[in-house]
DNA sequence: CTAAAATGTCTATTGATCTAGACAACTATA
DNA sequence: TATAGTTGTCTAGATCAATAGACATTTTAG
């Protein structure tokens, strides 16, 4: 017999999403290869202990992001399953650890701007308060699929032409070496999970409830110096974190 | 004027979580450090675009957590802000780690079982399928508060008293210390964000919705073999992952 | 002491969520 | 070609979430 699965009320969470987001973590565990489909309705309301049209609104909701896709008669197929896992490591590149993974790496640069630098990033980049930074707006996707979003912080004064090399060639790596930084490397991380905004669920299309892992992240050159300060957002349902040390 | 911040509705998420989630971010960021104090019902009702008696919901749920506290005439204060930063590095321990941010570290095992090797963690450990491994399952908190719950595997035929000298010592390293391993090293992490599940809502004292941190831990002897597997799930309102590279 | 500002409590109403049941439409298979 | 198994659609009612307003109670400031 299937175990039944717990579900909580009154929780201020409706039921379609709390079996919505269910589903799609045992999607992507895989709990599903065997026959690359849902259970049936009736087989997940007993297993969930709720009525057959509370699941259909869960299933409609992952059909909507285009997880699953209903086919009447049938059964309810699942369309895409995987988790793309992103390297942390001291030498963290954005494309190249997700380079087998997907077939497609999409950068979009949405917007930037000089702004003066907030006494935390000044911390970080070892810069007085207010000094000029050049910040760059952008969306990274997989595939089609949004991934992440980033803000990242850059010393003007060192990298005056930063948001036009980066929208010439798709990438920090190589803007950096337009600009005579030849190498740097990951220096600290922190992460942090969490509900996100209503911006993100824009940016990253999520629906909302969606989790964020947010990570900030500071790059050196090779003698240490801070080179960008990045806090990036990662559509959490879509992405493993991997840190190797 | 203050922002108008949005929350969605339909979405399957009660507009009173949704602000309750928002005034946990906001609390934990230091937005109301100023005051020690939630702005009052009135201007949160006016700032999210919700009635008095929504942002009444959220606050008792943040009250049922014990993050605020509501006092008649006065206001809402604040009882509790800090995210626990976790260091992940080479040399993760996990109560060295956290020492200085909490005055007292507890561990409790509430579980142990001798289990054969799933393929899955028998890989991870260098072990054929099926080989005998000690299985912990641990609650570890900071200042009375539950902070993660892990379930820790170990080669059975190299540490058998695992279970015994956790129990004795309250701790991994010195459980491996008096079994002779004298030192060891993380060799990888990985990391996922979800929605917590109904066993992590009561072991971790969770509101239904919270998100945990899943990480799976490696940890090797200076040779190089596994010595253990961890699969570890913080609370990720109460905490902060930090790699070090 | 008084007034302003804040939280606490109550009633009533509307809309969203969940349950329940019945039946239609479609697919695969014996 | 039946038949079982599955998704699609409709109706009706029960429960939960959100709004609206009024007023009580408590604290703080003047």
């Amino acid at each position: 017999m299937a175990v039944r699965k717990t579900v909580e009320r009154q929780t201020g969470v409706a039921l379609w999403r709390q079996i919505a987001d269910r589903i799609r973590l045992a999607i992507s565990n895989g709990d599903y290869d065997a026959t690359g489909m849902v259970p049936p309705e009736t087989a997940l309301a007993q297993e969930f202990g709720v009525n057959r049209h509370t699941v259909r609104s869960a299933l409609a909701a992952l059909a909507d992001e285009g997880l699953v896709r209903a086919v009447q008669g049938r059964g309810t197929l699942i369309e895409r399953k995987e988790r793309v896992t992103y390297p942390i490591s001291r030498r963290t590149r954005f494309s190249q650890g997700l380079g087998r993974q997907v077939k497609e790496i999409g950068t979009r640069l949405f917007a930037h701007a000089q702004v003066p630098a907030s006494s935390e990033i000044a911390a970080a980049l070892g810069l007085p308060p207010g000094a000029a930074l050049i910040e760059l707006n952008t969306v990274s996707s997989g595939d089609g699929r949004p991934l992440s979003t980033s803000i990242s912080y850059f010393p003007a004064e060192r990298f005056p032409r930063m948001a036009e090399e980066y929208a010439r060639l798709g990438s920090v790596t190589k803007a950096f070496a337009a600009q005579g930084l030849s190498d740097y490397v990951r220096a600290s991380t922190e992460i942090v999970a969490r509900h996100a905004e209503a911006e993100e669920l824009a940016l990253l299309q999520l629906s909302p409830g969606a989790i964020v892992l947010e990570a900030h992240a500071v790059n050196t050159d090779l003698d240490g110096r801070p080179v960008e300060y990045a806090r990036t957002r990662f559509a959490a349902d879509r992405m493993k974190l991997r840190i190797e040390t």
